[in-house]
DNA sequence: CGAGTACTTGAAAGATCTCAAATTAGGTGG
DNA sequence: CCACCTAATTTGAGATCTTTCAAGTACTCG
């Protein structure tokens, strides 16, 4: 495969069985391509439909009553997005391509048949669901109490560190699709003050940049600056029992 | 009841069949006390025990390597927490009790057990953890982009609002039950920072204070100076199957 | 009554934003 | 391939917000 689609990423939290895996298959079967820009969901659309991204990347973001932006979450390959028109039956969160991308939609009706006939799957939708709150909460801890130089080092690694699950081969040099705007308001800072810290960033040697591309020098010190954690390396399902027994 | 327990909250959510109320009894049958100040659970700890909170209020908070403390989470009667043990094995987060407190120890695999059973007490479940989500994602946005003035007048709502759901006869007067460090700690502030705020929202008389108590004296303005969302509003299972047809 | 913790206030330092302008990069039609 | 157009980036200077440090006051518990 190219890039991980959902039943790939849930089949590296949990050894699934054949049965498993073709439910899972199945429930991604559609493709709803989305161009770059434009917008899947908007926040507060009546809606009934959540989405698993097949390629390319989204954003999905919340606007404040001033009219500003938060981007809450970038979604790449193998993520399921807008979970939570299963409890609101709106969307919470405009769900905007940050590249052209496709995505497979599905019926929260399908994903409920889905967990209540298999179990396990619905537990591991659930880890995925836990390890975005984990995410979420260090999120929150690094806007509430580090400095935007450590959030801009943090924003880095961490499109990195998605990019590189989709592509083993991506080193310490990647393209990094956001513009600064764009970082600014996922990590709450102005653009311009993005800009300056970048520009500190190298001259730090910390990171180099050229043409949109970024290549981290110094990847254990940019580590230490942004206090990073990674979230997906403790998930451990294996106490959960075999799918034979399930 | 006194105050709201797990089923009671889900029974909000969703009318409950006579075996699934007897369910979720069950599994929050066991009582320990926790003294205000003791810590339940630390981040980091190997363990396997989520919990519901019966009586008290709780706190979940991570540390930052800096050593500073973010407060994730207040913790009311009736909520679910530590459920990230489902997934990691350990905690993410250190509980402490910010008054004399009750929880309900759960074992992981009761829970599993319990959702395996009774599919829509699954869906109930992750129905909670979504709000939780958008709670998160909400105290992200205003984090990241609004200033302290709107942050403490966010979490004054925010906790008049939680002990109202425990107690309707809360009006516009309540005791906060937190030190302003504590409040500090939970919106990314320095106590002195946040006195100054409280302050100025007595000087605009939006609120009045004496005594460790706080009084809202013009709420539809303190919510626009808030930017408050209930995100417990929204919240619509009903297109689930009845209990009957389950 | 005394000790410790929480609260309060002032002044200065530091971080980030706003506003403004100059420069660069990328995309398009000729 | 060039010329142009727009969006993105870069830099500077001053304003604003929040923190830090320091000191004094109030409250609570034993």
């Amino acid at each position: 495969m190219s890039v991980p689609n959902l039943a790939d990423r849930i089949g590296d939290l949990l050894p699934l069985s054949d049965d498993e895996r073709a439910a899972l298959d199945q429930l991604i079967e559609r493709d709803r391509p989305v161009r770059r820009g434009a917008t899947l969901v908007r926040e507060n659309d009546r809606s009934t439909e959540l989405f698993a991204l097949k390629s390319g990347r989204m954003m999905a973001y919340q606007l404040l009553a001033d009219g500003s932006r938060q981007i809450v979450r970038f979604v790449f390959p193998g993520d399921l997005t807008g979970t939570s028109v299963l409890v609101y039956g709106k969307a919470q969160q405009t769900l905007v391509a940050a590249a052209d991308s496709v995505v497979a939609p599905i019926e929260r009706a399908q994903l409920i048949e889905l967990t209540t006939r298999h179990p396990r799957l619905a537990v591991a939708i659930t880890a995925l669901e836990q390890v975005e709150r984990a995410v979420l909460s260090d999120r929150l801890a690094a806007m509430a109490r580090t400095s935007a130089h450590a959030r801009v080092a943090a924003v880095l690694l961490d499109i990195r560190d998605r990019l590189r699950r989709g592509d083993p081969s991506i080193g310490a040099t990647f393209a990094l699709g956001l513009t600064q705007e764009e970082i600014g308001d996922a990590i709450g800072l102005t653009a311009v003050h993005v800009n300056r810290m970048l520009r500190q960033l190298v001259d730090e040697r910390l990171i180099a940049r050229s043409g949109g591309r970024v290549t981290i020098l110094d990847e254990a010190r940019l580590r230490r600056v942004a206090y990073h954690t990674d979230r997906l390396a403790g998930v451990d399902l294996s106490w959960l029992v075999g799918p034979r027994e399930a």
